[in-house]
DNA sequence: ACACACAATGTAAACCTTTACATTTGGAAT
DNA sequence: ATTCCAAATGTAAAGGTTTACATTGTGTGT
């Protein structure tokens, strides 16, 4: 016997399909009688509403894409798993798409937008090719969009992240008021409006005390931060710490410090950036600064939804203490230092 | 102006719909001179077919649900990352759905496959609501379906994963190998059926080697871990080797240990399970069971496409060295032994 | 010149809902 | 009893495809 549909139910529950249609979308229409009918003729059936054709009437697929460089890097999983939930509230389904690192593929998820199979999108890659971009907004029909955590350099496409040059400051501060003034910014790609964020929150710091900056150019993999390990320590003056872009890099970076004999915190303080899970059990306990993933993911989605005009009720309640820039546009959330044991204040003896 | 459907294309070029149609769909069968002028219509007009439309028409959504219990956990996120390619190369949408530990969420994301949002599934979870399991075999049209990693109780459900019981053994004697006598096994949480192999891998490789086995439970996270490690120091009969069944059970371990005064590999060996990226940037660099976690998911994904009637090509090349039990039913892919720095040579001293 | 086969195209139905609009029903007010 | 109104229900159209079947056109073999 094939899936019952709406006619099945109505033909046994001796209504029309419209009441049928009715008690299951807008309760409150239909007589009591009615609804109990029909609601006995459901469950004896097993009957389920059709998303196709639900979709198709409606105009609208009640899914959003969710666009990520690499599904398998926790960073983006952390946030993912907000996103999940704050979809799951809203009854929205997400399709997540992992570019891994391919414009093609980018441009091949974006296309959900125009086909129908999502109605907005959450942009966690940093970038919109130009090609959709600009039929995304043909016509006026701007497509709902929030980009998450790496902001776009497409201008009026809300955004929700940290404040990069403030954390950058905050950990550069740190490392200062424990003494050190070598201070090397082991950094992301300069491409990354994260890492231009961050390189000037470090450079301002460093300037503040009158210090030089030094930035070191990795990728926030792990052996990005191994392979800062030797060009580190070849420099003339070598740096008594670094302050690192990714927990990934900082990990990198210690453990080939270790197999060389270098010793955090030691013989060098090094700083994380992100507060992966891991961090808190290598040794040393990862010092670093903590991005709330987990809240951003939720707050973009309840964005989202905010813009594509679901009723949501708190988007804000969630972040009470987050920072609206540009008119509601940019949401920012708070980071906050975490100190374990690989920062420590600068040994006079050196 | 709206979005163009299949007539405006039909208009402008001059032709049936069903012309249209089938330069998309099937190219072959319409004429050269017809399928330049219709290409022309369509990148003219912007044409691209309504999905929800062609769902409706087909009775297919060229989706497949992947149930997990924790997107945010790396471990799954590598597998994720796997499913997405082969998902990708056969074209198919992919929608996850994080169970959060929720049955009520498992069984909401699995009415995706009665409602034709998806059209068939993957099972990361190791979990199948009775109440739909029989719903989706009534009138033996049952759905597509496969178990991953960890396998389902249900019978005919098609898995791939790992040789669980083998890995533990061959983990085992490693341990064994290096002259260790006093092992124990740090394991997931005994409801597992993942947790039951390993547990019967580890305690033949015990007998077999004539000692008695010791199995801490755990549930894999790194805080479990850490908790194991003041039970396994008041031990009667501290031990010299732990095998744990996650590898962040044993950086937890090791880590809380290390706290303790106690050096790892030096006064205890620690083994890990599953070769999580962050393994090799540990201090000491992790030992550990590979588990070939992108390929596991590739391999499933293939598999389901292939029970969907799809036309992928080569299933099983991917995995050239896979185990194939129960008739292919069951596709185990091989584990690795990866040495590095947190397993020693019993040294003799004690 | 004709019949025939085959390729290319067209027509129209079907997929399953939601919802605007029309109709019915029952009761209240006159 | 009649009129009117509101609530409940029904009817039918619309949403955009795919595809079975029908039709047209073109060339081949006689």
């Amino acid at each position: 016997m094939a899936r019952p549909t709406i006619d099945d139910v109505a033909r046994i529950a001796g209504v029309s399909i419209a009441t049928v249609s009715r008690t299951l979308s807008n309760p409150d229409v239909v007589s009591e009688r009615s609804r109990k009918i029909v609601m006995d003729a459901i469950n004896q059936t097993g009957y389920t509403q059709n998303v196709a054709a639900q979709n198709l009437r409606q105009q609208r697929s009640n899914a959003v894409l969710v666009l990520v460089p690499d599904i398998g890097n926790t960073y983006f999983s952390a946030i993912l798993a907000g996103i999940e939930r704050a979809a799951s509230k809203a009854r929205m389904t997400i399709l997540i798409g992992d570019t891994a690192g391919s414009e093609e593929r980018e441009e091949e998820f974006l296309r959900y937008l125009v086909n129908g199979r999502a109605d907005g999108a959450l942009l966690l890659n940093g970038h919109l090719p130009g090609s959709l971009r600009a039929r995304l907004e043909t016509g006026g029909v701007s497509v709902p969009l929030v980009s998450v955590s790496e902001a776009l350099d497409a201008p009026g496409v809300p955004h929700v992240g940290i404040n990069n040059v403030l954390a950058a400051r905050q950990a550069t501060e740190h490392l200062l008021s424990l003494g050190h003034k070598k201070i090397v910014h082991l950094a992301g790609p300069g491409s990354n409006i994260l890492t231009r964020d961050r390189n000037s929150g470090y450079q301002a710091a460093m300037g503040d005390a009158g210090l030089t900056a030094t930035i070191l150019e990795g990728d926030f993999s792990i052996e990005s931060g191994e392979r800062a390990a030797s060009v580190l320590l070849s420099m003339p003056m070598r740096p008594t710490a670094v302050f690192c872009a990714s927990d990934e890099m900082a990990m990198g970076l210690i453990s080939a410090l270790y197999s060389q004999g270098i010793k955090v915190p030691d013989d060098l303080s090094v700083l994380g950036f992100d507060d992966i899970i891991f961090g808190s059990a290598y040794i040393p306990a990862l010092s670093t600064i903590r991005q709330p993933r987990h809240m951003i993911g939720e707050v973009a989605m309840e964005k989202l939804v905010g813009l594509m005009g679901g009723g949501i009720k708190a988007a804000s309640e969630a972040a009470p203490d987050a920072t609206s820039l540009r008119g509601g546009y940019v949401t920012l959330l708070p980071t906050e230092l975490v100190l374990r044991k690989s920062t420590q204040r600068l040994q006079e003896s050196s």
